[in-house]
DNA sequence: TTAGCCTTGAAG
DNA sequence: CTTCAAGGCTAA
Protein backbone atom coordinates (compact mmCIF):
# COMPACT_ATOMS: atom_id res chain seq x y z
CA UNK A 1 0.00 0.00 0.00
CA UNK A 2 0.94 3.67 -1.00
CA UNK A 3 1.61 5.68 2.02
CA UNK A 4 0.54 9.27 2.06
CA UNK A 5 1.06 10.73 4.99
CA UNK A 6 4.86 11.24 4.97
CA UNK A 7 5.24 13.14 8.38
CA UNK A 8 3.54 9.33 9.99
CA UNK A 9 6.55 7.47 8.01
CA UNK A 10 9.20 7.26 11.09
CA UNK A 11 5.85 6.48 13.45
CA UNK A 12 5.10 3.33 14.79
CA UNK A 13 1.25 2.23 16.23
CA UNK A 14 1.47 3.56 20.23
CA UNK A 15 -0.64 0.24 20.81
CA UNK A 16 1.25 -2.61 18.91
CA UNK A 17 3.95 -1.12 17.32
CA UNK A 18 3.18 -1.96 13.44
CA UNK A 19 3.33 0.26 10.71
CA UNK A 20 0.99 3.69 11.25
CA UNK A 21 -1.52 4.03 8.11
CA UNK A 22 -3.32 7.50 9.53
CA UNK A 23 -4.75 9.25 12.04
CA UNK A 24 -7.12 6.82 13.73
CA UNK A 25 -9.78 7.83 16.72
CA UNK A 26 -7.56 10.65 17.96
CA UNK A 27 -3.96 9.47 16.86
CA UNK A 28 -1.55 7.67 14.61
CA UNK A 29 -2.38 4.16 14.89
CA UNK A 30 -1.95 0.80 12.19
CA UNK A 31 -4.77 0.38 9.99
CA UNK A 32 -5.30 -3.24 12.62
CA UNK A 33 -5.63 -1.15 15.71
CA UNK A 34 -7.73 0.72 13.85
CA UNK A 35 -10.41 -1.64 13.08
CA UNK A 36 -10.28 -3.06 16.37
CA UNK A 37 -11.06 -0.44 18.58
CA UNK A 38 -13.95 0.39 16.50
CA UNK A 39 -15.77 -2.98 16.07
CA UNK A 40 -14.94 -3.03 20.21
CA UNK A 41 -16.69 0.67 20.39
CA UNK A 42 -19.15 -0.28 17.89
CA UNK A 43 -20.28 -3.58 18.98
CA UNK A 44 -20.08 -2.56 22.64
CA UNK A 45 -17.28 -5.71 23.40
CA UNK A 46 -16.46 -6.79 26.68
CA UNK A 47 -13.89 -8.60 27.22
CA UNK A 48 -12.11 -10.36 29.93
CA UNK A 49 -7.95 -11.02 30.36
CA UNK A 50 -7.00 -14.64 31.18
CA UNK A 51 -4.08 -13.59 32.82
CA UNK A 52 -3.31 -10.23 35.13
CA UNK A 53 -4.60 -7.67 32.74
CA UNK A 54 -1.31 -6.32 31.77
CA UNK A 55 -0.49 -8.47 29.02
CA UNK A 56 2.29 -7.24 26.35
CA UNK A 57 0.69 -6.29 23.21
CA UNK A 58 3.09 -6.07 20.25
CA UNK A 59 2.40 -6.81 16.44
CA UNK A 60 2.83 -10.61 16.97
CA UNK A 61 0.64 -10.79 20.04
CA UNK A 62 -1.96 -8.38 19.70
CA UNK A 63 -4.23 -11.08 18.67
CA UNK A 64 -4.04 -12.54 22.47
CA UNK A 65 -5.47 -10.31 24.37
CA UNK A 66 -7.91 -8.17 23.56
CA UNK A 67 -8.76 -6.68 26.84
CA UNK A 68 -5.28 -5.55 27.30
CA UNK A 69 -5.29 -4.46 23.68
CA UNK A 70 -8.74 -2.08 24.14
CA UNK A 71 -6.96 -0.99 27.41
CA UNK A 72 -4.05 -0.26 25.75
CA UNK A 73 -5.97 1.80 23.02
CA UNK A 74 -7.67 3.65 25.79
CA UNK A 75 -4.42 4.37 27.79
CA UNK A 76 -2.57 5.55 24.42
CA UNK A 77 -5.13 7.97 24.14
CA UNK A 78 -7.40 6.56 21.54
CA UNK A 79 -10.66 8.34 21.15
CA UNK A 80 -14.11 6.43 22.57
CA UNK A 81 -15.58 9.69 20.94
CA UNK A 82 -14.32 9.70 17.60
CA UNK A 83 -16.34 6.13 17.14
CA UNK A 84 -19.86 7.60 15.41
CA UNK A 85 -22.62 6.77 17.20
CA UNK A 86 -24.74 6.91 14.14
CA UNK A 87 -22.09 5.01 11.65
CA UNK A 88 -22.27 8.13 8.90
CA UNK A 89 -19.65 7.62 6.84
CA UNK A 90 -16.77 10.04 5.50
CA UNK A 91 -16.69 13.87 5.81
CA UNK A 92 -14.52 15.17 9.03
CA UNK A 93 -15.00 15.24 13.00
CA UNK A 94 -13.37 18.14 15.54
CA UNK A 95 -10.39 15.91 15.54
CA UNK A 96 -9.67 17.23 11.94
CA UNK A 97 -7.65 20.64 13.64
CA UNK A 98 -5.60 18.80 15.67
CA UNK A 99 -4.64 16.49 13.45
CA UNK A 100 -3.46 19.23 11.39
CA UNK A 101 -1.61 20.73 14.31
CA UNK A 102 -0.05 17.42 15.01
CA UNK A 103 1.42 16.97 11.84
CA UNK A 104 2.04 20.67 11.27
CA UNK A 105 4.08 19.89 14.81
CA UNK A 106 5.66 16.81 13.49
CA UNK A 107 6.89 18.65 10.64
CA UNK A 108 8.89 21.29 12.26
CA UNK A 109 10.29 18.89 14.76
CA UNK A 110 11.80 16.91 11.21
CA UNK A 111 12.91 20.03 10.35
CA UNK A 112 14.38 20.94 13.30
CA UNK A 113 16.64 17.68 13.87
CA UNK A 114 17.20 18.17 9.98
CA UNK A 115 18.74 21.70 10.43
CA UNK A 116 20.73 20.45 13.49
CA UNK A 117 22.03 17.27 12.04
CA UNK A 118 21.26 14.74 14.23
CA UNK A 119 18.28 12.62 14.78
CA UNK A 120 16.03 11.43 17.79
CA UNK A 121 14.25 8.30 17.75
CA UNK A 122 10.73 8.88 18.19
CA UNK A 123 8.79 7.68 20.95
CA UNK A 124 5.36 7.04 22.09
CA UNK A 125 5.99 9.43 24.22
CA UNK A 126 6.59 12.24 21.96
CA UNK A 127 3.21 11.28 19.94
CA UNK A 128 1.30 11.28 23.01
CA UNK A 129 2.35 13.38 25.38
CA UNK A 130 0.15 16.48 27.02
CA UNK A 131 -3.52 15.19 27.86
CA UNK A 132 -5.75 17.54 28.79
CA UNK A 133 -9.10 16.89 29.82
CA UNK A 134 -11.95 18.86 30.96
CA UNK A 135 -15.08 18.93 32.14
CA UNK A 136 -18.41 20.46 33.14
CA UNK A 137 -21.15 19.90 35.84
CA UNK A 138 -24.52 20.90 35.75
CA UNK A 139 -25.96 18.63 39.05
CA UNK A 140 -29.41 18.71 40.66
CA UNK A 141 -30.69 21.74 41.11
CA UNK A 142 -27.39 24.09 40.72
CA UNK A 143 -25.62 24.81 37.87
CA UNK A 144 -22.27 23.82 39.08
CA UNK A 145 -19.02 24.42 36.47
CA UNK A 146 -16.33 22.43 37.84
CA UNK A 147 -13.76 23.00 35.40
CA UNK A 148 -13.08 25.71 32.91
CA UNK A 149 -12.95 25.77 29.24
CA UNK A 150 -9.81 25.85 28.17
CA UNK A 151 -10.55 23.74 25.48
CA UNK A 152 -10.45 23.55 21.87
CA UNK A 153 -10.96 26.81 20.25
CA UNK A 154 -12.03 24.92 17.04
CA UNK A 155 -14.58 22.61 18.64
CA UNK A 156 -16.73 25.55 19.44
CA UNK A 157 -17.49 26.21 16.22
CA UNK A 158 -17.84 22.55 15.01
CA UNK A 159 -20.80 20.91 13.85
CA UNK A 160 -20.80 17.90 16.19
CA UNK A 161 -21.73 18.97 19.17
CA UNK A 162 -20.90 16.95 22.23
CA UNK A 163 -23.56 15.48 24.15
CA UNK A 164 -24.60 15.65 27.86
CA UNK A 165 -23.19 12.18 29.03
CA UNK A 166 -22.43 10.45 32.43
CA UNK A 167 -18.37 11.09 33.21
CA UNK A 168 -16.54 9.19 31.84
CA UNK A 169 -18.97 7.63 29.40
CA UNK A 170 -18.35 7.65 25.73
CA UNK A 171 -21.61 8.64 24.40
CA UNK A 172 -21.77 5.96 21.98
CA UNK A 173 -22.88 3.37 24.91
CA UNK A 174 -26.67 2.83 25.36
CA UNK A 175 -26.10 3.01 28.63
CA UNK A 176 -25.46 6.87 28.53
CA UNK A 177 -28.40 7.81 26.97
CA UNK A 178 -30.00 5.33 30.31
CA UNK A 179 -28.48 8.22 32.40
CA UNK A 180 -30.40 11.45 30.79
CA UNK A 181 -33.16 12.67 33.62
CA UNK A 182 -30.51 11.06 36.26
CA UNK A 183 -28.75 12.96 38.49
CA UNK A 184 -25.62 12.56 37.00
CA UNK A 185 -26.82 12.74 33.63
CA UNK A 186 -25.30 16.31 32.75
CA UNK A 187 -21.41 15.15 32.83
CA UNK A 188 -19.83 16.67 29.53
CA UNK A 189 -16.36 16.12 29.04
CA UNK A 190 -14.20 18.90 26.32
CA UNK A 191 -11.17 17.14 25.76
CA UNK A 192 -8.38 17.78 23.82
CA UNK A 193 -4.74 16.65 23.05
CA UNK A 194 -1.97 18.25 21.86
CA UNK A 195 0.76 16.03 20.68
CA UNK A 196 3.33 18.89 21.43
CA UNK A 197 6.21 18.37 23.85
CA UNK A 198 7.12 22.34 23.30
CA UNK A 199 4.04 23.17 23.92
CA UNK A 200 3.16 24.84 27.59
CA UNK A 201 1.38 21.96 29.34
CA UNK A 202 -1.71 22.34 31.48
CA UNK A 203 -2.00 22.53 35.42
CA UNK A 204 -2.34 18.59 34.99
CA UNK A 205 1.02 18.50 32.53
CA UNK A 206 3.86 16.22 34.80
CA UNK A 207 6.76 16.12 33.86
CA UNK A 208 8.18 13.08 31.58
CA UNK A 209 10.75 11.20 33.09
CA UNK A 210 13.14 11.65 30.45
CA UNK A 211 12.66 15.40 31.19
CA UNK A 212 13.41 14.71 35.30
CA UNK A 213 16.38 12.83 33.98
CA UNK A 214 17.75 15.54 31.65
CA UNK A 215 17.31 18.01 34.64
CA UNK A 216 18.98 16.27 36.83
CA UNK A 217 22.31 16.56 35.20
CA UNK A 218 21.50 19.91 33.78
CA UNK A 219 24.02 22.67 35.34
CA UNK A 220 21.16 24.59 36.78
CA UNK A 221 19.29 22.43 37.65
CA UNK A 222 18.85 20.85 41.78
CA UNK A 223 21.62 19.02 43.48
CA UNK A 224 20.65 15.64 43.62
CA UNK A 225 21.42 13.15 46.16
CA UNK A 226 21.49 9.57 44.08
CA UNK A 227 18.25 8.12 46.37
CA UNK A 228 16.42 11.12 45.73
CA UNK A 229 16.77 10.42 41.89
CA UNK A 230 15.88 6.81 41.96
CA UNK A 231 12.80 7.71 43.86
CA UNK A 232 11.81 10.10 41.49
CA UNK A 233 12.65 7.32 39.27
CA UNK A 234 9.98 5.13 41.12
CA UNK A 235 7.02 7.95 40.97
CA UNK A 236 4.64 7.47 38.56
CA UNK A 237 4.29 9.94 35.17
CA UNK A 238 1.32 12.02 36.17
CA UNK A 239 -0.28 11.92 32.54
CA UNK A 240 0.23 8.30 32.38
CA UNK A 241 -1.23 8.10 35.48
CA UNK A 242 -4.14 10.25 34.63
CA UNK A 243 -4.95 7.97 31.80
CA UNK A 244 -4.64 4.99 32.89
CA UNK A 245 -7.41 5.73 35.79
CA UNK A 246 -9.50 7.29 33.38
CA UNK A 247 -9.69 4.30 31.30
CA UNK A 248 -10.59 2.04 34.39
CA UNK A 249 -13.26 4.29 35.71
CA UNK A 250 -14.78 4.37 32.08
CA UNK A 251 -14.85 0.38 32.40
CA UNK A 252 -16.30 0.85 35.91
CA UNK A 253 -18.71 3.17 35.28
CA UNK A 254 -19.99 0.32 32.63
CA UNK A 255 -20.30 -1.95 35.31
CA UNK A 256 -21.74 0.07 37.93
CA UNK A 257 -23.78 1.78 36.12
CA UNK A 258 -26.45 -1.65 35.47
CA UNK A 259 -26.67 -1.15 39.24
CA UNK A 260 -28.57 1.96 39.30
CA UNK A 261 -27.18 6.03 39.05
CA UNK A 262 -23.66 6.56 41.02
CA UNK A 263 -23.57 9.28 43.36
CA UNK A 264 -20.49 12.01 43.08
CA UNK A 265 -19.43 10.69 46.29
CA UNK A 266 -19.59 7.06 45.24
CA UNK A 267 -17.81 8.26 42.00
CA UNK A 268 -15.18 9.90 44.20
CA UNK A 269 -14.91 6.14 46.08
CA UNK A 270 -14.56 4.66 43.16
CA UNK A 271 -12.08 6.84 41.63
CA UNK A 272 -10.13 6.86 45.26
CA UNK A 273 -9.77 3.06 44.45
CA UNK A 274 -8.15 2.80 41.60
CA UNK A 275 -6.03 5.64 43.13
CA UNK A 276 -4.99 3.06 45.68
CA UNK A 277 -4.52 0.35 43.27
CA UNK A 278 -1.70 2.92 41.71
CA UNK A 279 -0.52 3.82 45.05
CA UNK A 280 0.14 -0.35 45.29
CA UNK A 281 1.32 -1.31 42.05
CA UNK A 282 3.78 1.90 43.41
CA UNK A 283 4.82 0.45 46.13
CA UNK A 284 5.34 -3.04 45.16
CA UNK A 285 7.54 -1.95 42.07
CA UNK A 286 9.91 0.35 44.14
CA UNK A 287 13.03 0.58 45.51
CA UNK A 288 13.58 -1.00 49.33
CA UNK A 289 10.00 -2.03 48.93
CA UNK A 290 9.89 -5.19 46.66
CA UNK A 291 13.01 -6.27 48.79
CA UNK A 292 10.24 -6.85 51.92
CA UNK A 293 8.53 -9.97 52.48
CA UNK A 294 4.88 -9.85 51.52
CA UNK A 295 3.87 -9.85 55.11
CA UNK A 296 5.95 -6.71 55.70
CA UNK A 297 4.50 -4.86 52.61
CA UNK A 298 1.01 -6.11 53.95
CA UNK A 299 1.19 -4.64 57.23
CA UNK A 300 3.51 -1.45 55.84
CA UNK A 301 0.48 -0.60 53.19
CA UNK A 302 -2.66 -1.40 55.58
CA UNK A 303 -1.00 0.83 58.44
CA UNK A 304 0.06 3.72 55.96
CA UNK A 305 -2.86 3.79 52.86
CA UNK A 306 -4.59 6.51 53.51
CA UNK A 307 -2.00 8.73 54.49
CA UNK A 308 -0.35 8.01 51.11
CA UNK A 309 -3.84 8.37 49.01
CA UNK A 310 -4.32 11.82 50.96
CA UNK A 311 -0.99 12.72 50.14
CA UNK A 312 -0.99 11.82 46.58
CA UNK A 313 -4.43 14.37 46.45
CA UNK A 314 -2.40 17.20 47.86
CA UNK A 315 0.52 16.91 46.02
CA UNK A 316 -1.36 17.28 42.93
CA UNK A 317 -3.05 20.63 43.99
CA UNK A 318 0.57 21.75 45.42
CA UNK A 319 2.11 20.80 42.06
CA UNK A 320 -0.19 20.89 39.84
CA UNK A 321 -3.45 22.81 41.00
CA UNK A 322 -4.61 25.80 41.23
CA UNK A 323 -6.29 27.82 44.37
CA UNK A 324 -9.89 27.50 45.07
CA UNK A 325 -10.01 24.04 43.18
CA UNK A 326 -9.34 20.69 43.33
CA UNK A 327 -7.76 18.91 40.93
CA UNK A 328 -8.65 14.91 40.21
CA UNK A 329 -6.71 12.74 39.27
CA UNK A 330 -7.95 12.52 35.85
CA UNK A 331 -6.89 16.25 34.89
CA UNK A 332 -10.79 17.25 36.33
CA UNK A 333 -11.22 20.02 38.40
CA UNK A 334 -14.01 20.86 40.94
CA UNK A 335 -15.01 24.04 42.66
CA UNK A 336 -14.07 23.88 46.67
CA UNK A 337 -16.64 25.82 47.43
CA UNK A 338 -19.24 23.52 45.88
CA UNK A 339 -17.85 20.83 47.47
CA UNK A 340 -17.96 22.64 50.56
CA UNK A 341 -21.89 24.06 49.74
CA UNK A 342 -22.65 20.63 49.09
CA UNK A 343 -21.07 18.92 52.36
CA UNK A 344 -21.86 18.15 55.64
CA UNK A 345 -19.75 19.74 58.65
CA UNK A 346 -17.06 16.66 58.96
CA UNK A 347 -16.23 16.76 55.08
CA UNK A 348 -15.96 20.61 55.12
CA UNK A 349 -14.00 20.59 58.22
CA UNK A 350 -12.03 18.12 56.20
CA UNK A 351 -11.28 20.09 52.94
CA UNK A 352 -10.74 23.17 54.97
CA UNK A 353 -8.00 21.52 57.09
CA UNK A 354 -6.79 19.65 53.61
CA UNK A 355 -6.97 23.15 52.10
CA UNK A 356 -4.72 24.58 54.74
CA UNK A 357 -2.08 21.97 53.97
CA UNK A 358 -2.00 22.50 50.92
CA UNK A 359 -1.28 25.92 51.72
CA UNK A 360 1.38 25.30 53.73
CA UNK A 361 3.10 23.11 51.29
CA UNK A 362 2.74 25.53 48.79
CA UNK A 363 4.38 28.32 50.23
CA UNK A 364 7.50 25.88 50.87
CA UNK A 365 7.44 25.82 47.28
CA UNK A 366 7.83 21.62 48.01
CA UNK A 367 8.87 20.12 44.73
CA UNK A 368 7.93 16.54 42.91
CA UNK A 369 11.49 15.43 44.50
CA UNK A 370 10.55 16.18 47.79
CA UNK A 371 7.32 14.65 47.46
CA UNK A 372 8.67 11.71 46.10
CA UNK A 373 11.14 11.61 49.33
CA UNK A 374 7.96 12.12 51.44
CA UNK A 375 6.05 8.86 50.44
CA UNK A 376 9.14 7.11 51.04
CA UNK A 377 8.85 8.49 54.07
CA UNK A 378 5.38 7.38 55.01
CA UNK A 379 5.77 4.02 53.57
CA UNK A 380 8.49 2.86 55.36
CA UNK A 381 7.07 3.98 59.16
CA UNK A 382 9.43 1.51 61.45
CA UNK A 383 6.73 2.12 64.20
CA UNK A 384 4.30 -0.49 62.99
CA UNK A 385 4.07 -3.39 64.84
CA UNK A 386 5.52 -6.77 64.14
CA UNK A 387 7.50 -6.21 61.63
CA UNK A 388 9.44 -9.26 60.69
CA UNK A 389 12.40 -6.51 59.35
CA UNK A 390 11.92 -3.72 61.25
CA UNK A 391 15.82 -2.96 61.03
CA UNK A 392 15.86 -2.72 57.58
CA UNK A 393 12.92 -1.07 57.59
CA UNK A 394 14.18 1.33 60.15
CA UNK A 395 17.64 1.46 57.98
CA UNK A 396 15.37 2.61 55.18
CA UNK A 397 13.40 5.05 57.05
CA UNK A 398 16.84 7.07 57.94
CA UNK A 399 17.86 6.69 54.23
CA UNK A 400 14.97 8.58 53.22
CA UNK A 401 15.27 11.20 56.19
CA UNK A 402 18.89 11.85 55.24
CA UNK A 403 18.18 12.03 51.70
CA UNK A 404 15.57 14.30 51.83
CA UNK A 405 17.61 16.65 54.39
CA UNK A 406 20.43 16.33 51.96
CA UNK A 407 18.23 17.66 49.35
CA UNK A 408 16.09 20.22 51.18
CA UNK A 409 19.41 21.35 52.81
CA UNK A 410 21.27 21.95 49.37
CA UNK A 411 18.45 23.48 47.42
CA UNK A 412 16.40 26.05 49.72
CA UNK A 413 17.95 29.19 51.48
CA UNK A 414 16.04 28.24 54.62
CA UNK A 415 18.13 25.44 55.81
CA UNK A 416 16.95 23.31 58.55
CA UNK A 417 13.94 24.90 59.71
CA UNK A 418 12.56 23.85 56.17
CA UNK A 419 13.04 20.26 56.46
CA UNK A 420 11.23 20.53 60.48
CA UNK A 421 8.19 22.54 58.64
CA UNK A 422 8.20 19.43 56.09
CA UNK A 423 8.24 17.15 59.28
CA UNK A 424 5.26 18.81 60.93
CA UNK A 425 3.52 18.56 57.89
CA UNK A 426 3.63 15.31 57.46
CA UNK A 427 2.06 15.00 60.78
CA UNK A 428 -0.84 17.29 60.10
CA UNK A 429 -0.77 15.22 57.32
CA UNK A 430 -1.39 11.50 59.22
CA UNK A 431 -3.83 13.55 61.69
CA UNK A 432 -5.48 14.73 58.77
CA UNK A 433 -6.06 10.98 56.56
CA UNK A 434 -6.89 9.71 60.12
CA UNK A 435 -9.85 11.44 60.21
CA UNK A 436 -10.91 11.27 56.42
CA UNK A 437 -10.44 7.54 57.88
CA UNK A 438 -13.23 7.77 60.32
CA UNK A 439 -15.13 9.62 57.81
CA UNK A 440 -15.04 6.87 55.11
CA UNK A 441 -15.40 4.18 57.49
CA UNK A 442 -19.11 6.16 59.14
CA UNK A 443 -19.98 6.61 55.34
CA UNK A 444 -19.54 2.94 54.37
CA UNK A 445 -21.61 1.85 57.36
CA UNK A 446 -24.33 3.93 56.84
CA UNK A 447 -24.02 2.13 53.12
CA UNK A 448 -22.61 5.41 50.73
CA UNK A 449 -19.61 3.51 49.48
CA UNK A 450 -19.95 1.53 46.89
CA UNK A 451 -18.71 -2.13 47.75
CA UNK A 452 -16.27 -5.03 46.68
CA UNK A 453 -13.67 -2.11 46.61
CA UNK A 454 -10.01 -2.07 47.95
CA UNK A 455 -10.48 0.85 49.78
CA UNK A 456 -13.32 -0.96 51.95
CA UNK A 457 -10.87 -3.88 52.02
CA UNK A 458 -8.19 -1.32 53.81
CA UNK A 459 -10.70 0.37 56.29
CA UNK A 460 -11.27 -3.11 57.51
CA UNK A 461 -8.13 -4.39 57.27
CA UNK A 462 -6.58 -1.58 59.71
CA UNK A 463 -9.30 -2.38 61.96
CA UNK A 464 -8.64 -5.68 62.26
CA UNK A 465 -4.76 -5.17 62.30
CA UNK A 466 -5.22 -2.58 65.54
C1' DT B 1 -12.41 -12.18 14.66
C1' DT B 2 -8.80 -10.00 12.21
C1' DA B 3 -6.76 -6.79 9.09
C1' DG B 4 -6.10 -5.07 4.52
C1' DC B 5 -8.45 -2.67 1.10
C1' DC B 6 -12.62 -0.02 -0.47
C1' DT B 7 -16.18 3.70 -0.30
C1' DT B 8 -17.82 7.88 1.45
C1' DG B 9 -18.29 12.81 2.07
C1' DA B 10 -17.24 17.31 4.68
C1' DA B 11 -13.44 20.43 4.84
C1' DG B 12 -10.16 22.99 2.52
C1' DC C 1 -11.34 19.65 -7.42
C1' DT C 2 -8.24 16.85 -3.62
C1' DT C 3 -7.57 15.16 0.93
C1' DC C 4 -8.05 11.75 4.41
C1' DA C 5 -10.39 9.86 8.46
C1' DA C 6 -14.51 8.00 9.12
C1' DG C 7 -17.36 3.36 8.23
C1' DG C 8 -17.90 -0.97 5.27
C1' DC C 9 -16.60 -5.25 3.10
C1' DT C 10 -14.53 -9.70 2.92
C1' DA C 11 -10.68 -13.44 2.58
C1' DA C 12 -8.30 -15.74 5.60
Amino acid sequence: MEYRHDAGLEDLCPVCGDKVSGYHYGLLTCESCKGFFKRTVQNNKKYICAENQECRIDKAQRKRCPFCRFQKCLHVGMRLEAVRADRMRGGRNKFGPMYKRDRALKQQRKALIQANGFRIESSPLLVSSTHQRDLTFTGGLHQVPILHSASLPAAQNDRISYQPQSLLLPSYSPAATQYQGTSFSNWTIKSERTNNCASSPGPAAGVGSDELHLRAFSPQGPRMPQLVMEFLRCDPDELQLQSKITARLVQEQTVWEKHGNLSTFSLMCLMADQMLFSIVEWARTSIFFKQLKVSDQMKLLHSCWSDLLLLDIISRQVLYGKEGSLLLVTGQEMELSDITSHAGPTLVSLVQRGQELVEKLHILKVDRQEFACIKFLVLFNSDVNQLEDHHFIESVQEQVEGALLEYTLCNSSHLLGRFAHLLLCLSELRSLSSLAEDYLYCKHLSGEVPCHNLLIEMLHGKRSWA
